[in-house]
RNA sequence: GGCCCAUUCGUCUAAUCGGUCAGGACGCAGGCCUCUCAAGCCUGAAGAACGGGUUCGAAUCCCGUAUGGGCCA
């Protein structure tokens, strides 16, 4: 290992709510890079371009800083080494893999998809691994080059070599993989733009990272990058692999069973520096066993050493305790001041003015009628529920409501009009009574029989909440009994 | 299905040179305190995936199996 000063980073995609993943491999990372003095830079990998915003970036600048992570490098605060978003770095990616092809380690590929699915099915059939069987690889380089000049359409595929690759993890050890199972990669798509292992080679590189600090899910790629420092004759990083951060059911976290915006968390009060402090538990532990701390305390303890590599499941009744704890041991005019900026800021309380404003008849009245927004979790009468379903049974009101998750999760924007329609669609398919659908719906986010319309507070309560709560709500009525009749 | 990673109470974890009644925390149960509810304090139930080895001695090292997970399809 060399010493030169330790630069890591993080690399999100602006796709989406700010994930709580983001923020727990960006504290190690930021961790890592402070204890050494080294930077810690902010990339923003948005080369999908369909499914990439500006407002989703935004939402990671916002969601990172409210945390408390900074970052010495990125697109918002710039730096030596930029652009720091990948869309603006596409000639960088196109000159290196002018490179590669030229010594060797790239090929052009012309296969059309109708002959790359036809290759699967073969490859299928004769119960061989899949993967690209390499037709374009024996195509003459000059005939290739001259081809893709002409415009033909191709992609650019990784020349994978023969034998075995081991990936030095700093966590794991020694992990051999042999090259017969790393498939001959596309580097570089058709319409011009990297892929995610190209451009986070190139980059990685440009940008001087020492330290490559990442999930798990990557480990297998690893290979394909290590051929590609070495094809362009480069050092690799240091590479280390954090454990995955799971659902209750030990799958890898996902926002169909456990809430994973940190808007969501923001919204229902969680203190940025519990959110931290809770992430900074999972895998790791301080040599004291104390479980309240600060960042700057866990900056200075960290360790690579003191990492464990079980996948820790994402508990948020402890992060709710967590929390608590710093609460009760936070100063008072601090503690006024968080609730304050959570709740009564005229920018937090206007979209909840429209809502209430013909329901209150003093000020007083206000707490309660907006008590639910910031919950963490609503009380559901369940009792109230099973008899607005009429004669449903429970598992069938469970079901109702999971469909109606799984329908609001791809809905494509969540606004009133938009909402209302949909469902009523939705009910319509499914036979369900749009007046029950409804009332249920209104109790599983509420708890409250009597509430504004209910898309309204849809939109202001936004999709994490709602979804996270319908479901609490559904896996509830599953597990409940109804009084005997 | 192929490859890879992992495996200590339900959950987060400790014990890093093999010797511990396997410790702590969340949650759960019971109790104390108390006008209620919290908070706080006390007590309790709860764990080494399984099978082999190595060793005087294994949660710890090795092998196999199982289970979970990830990636690719």
């Amino acid at each position: 290992m060399s010493d030169k000063p330790v630069r890591v980073r993080i690399a999100p995609s602006p796709t989406g709510d700010p994930h709580v993943g983001t923020a727990y491999v960006g504290l190690i990372n930021y961790a890592f890079a402070r204890q050494n003095g080294g930077q810690f830079i902010l990339r923003i990998e948005d080369t999908d371009q369909e499914r990439s915003t500006r407002a989703s970036e935004q939402a990671i600048f916002d969601a990172l800083r409210w945390v408390g992570l900074s970052w010495d490098e990125g697109p918002d605060v710039g730096g030596p080494l930029g652009p720091y978003r990948q869309s603006e770095r596409t000639e960088i990616y196109r000159k290196h893999v002018r490179d590669l092809i030229d010594l060797g380690f790239a090929y052009p590929c012309f296969c059309t998809p109708e002959e790359l699915n036809a290759i699967r099915l073969r490859q299928r059939d004769l119960k061989q691994n899949t993967g690209y069987d390499g037709t374009c690889r024996h195509i003459p380089k000059d005939e290739a080059i001259r081809r893709m000049d002409a415009g033909e359409t191709c992609v650019i595929r990784l020349k994978v070599p023969e034998g075995k690759t081991v990936v030095h993890d700093r966590l794991r050890g020694d992990v051999e993989i042999e090259n017969s199972q790393v498939d001959d990669q596309i580097l570089l798509k058709s319409d011009g733009f990297p892929t995610y292992h190209l451009a986070n080679v190139v980059d990685d590189h440009l940008m001087g990272i020492t330290h490559v600090i990442r999930a798990e899910e990557w480990i297998s790629s690893t290979p394909k990058h290590l051929m590609l420092y070495e094809a362009f004759g480069w050092e690799p990083p240091t590479f280390v692999h954090l454990p995955l951060l799971r659902n209750h059911d030990k799958s890898k976290i996902s926002k169909r069973k456990n809430p994973v915006s940190l808007l969501y968390f923001k919204q229902i009060g969680i203190l940025p520096e519990a959110m931290l402090n809770f992430l900074a538990m999972l895998g790791h532990s301080m040599p004291d066993e104390r479980e309240k701390f600060t960042l700057t305390e866990f900056v200075n303890e960290f360790s690579f050493d003191r990492i464990s590599l079980g996948g820790p499941v994402f508990d948020l009744e402890k992060l709710i305790w967590l929390n608590g704890v710093h609460i009760r041991e936070m100063d008072d005019d601090e503690l006024a001041r968080r609730i304050v900026g959570l709740m009564f800021t005229p920018e937090a309380m206007k979209p909840l003015i429209p809502l209430i404003k013909e329901r209150i008849r003093t000020l007083g009245d206000y707490p309660e009628h907006v008590s639910y927004f910031n919950a963490p979790q609503i009380d559901v009468p369940l009792i109230d529920i099973w008899k607005a379903g009429k004669g449903m049974t429970t598992a069938q009101i469970a079901k109702m409501l999971k469909e109606t998750v799984e329908f609001l999760d791809g809905i494509r924007e969540f606004d009133a009009r938009w909402l209302e329609e949909g469902l009523r669609t939705f009910c319509e398919q499914k036979e369900y009574q749009v007046k029950t659908l409804f009332m249920m719906l209104r109790l599983c986010i509420t708890g409250r029989k009597a509430t504004p319309p209910l898309f309204d507070v849809f939109v202001v309560l936004g999709k994490a909440a709602v979804g996270q709560r319908i479901r609490a709500a559904a896996d509830a009525i599953a597990a409940w009994k109804p009084p005997a009749a």
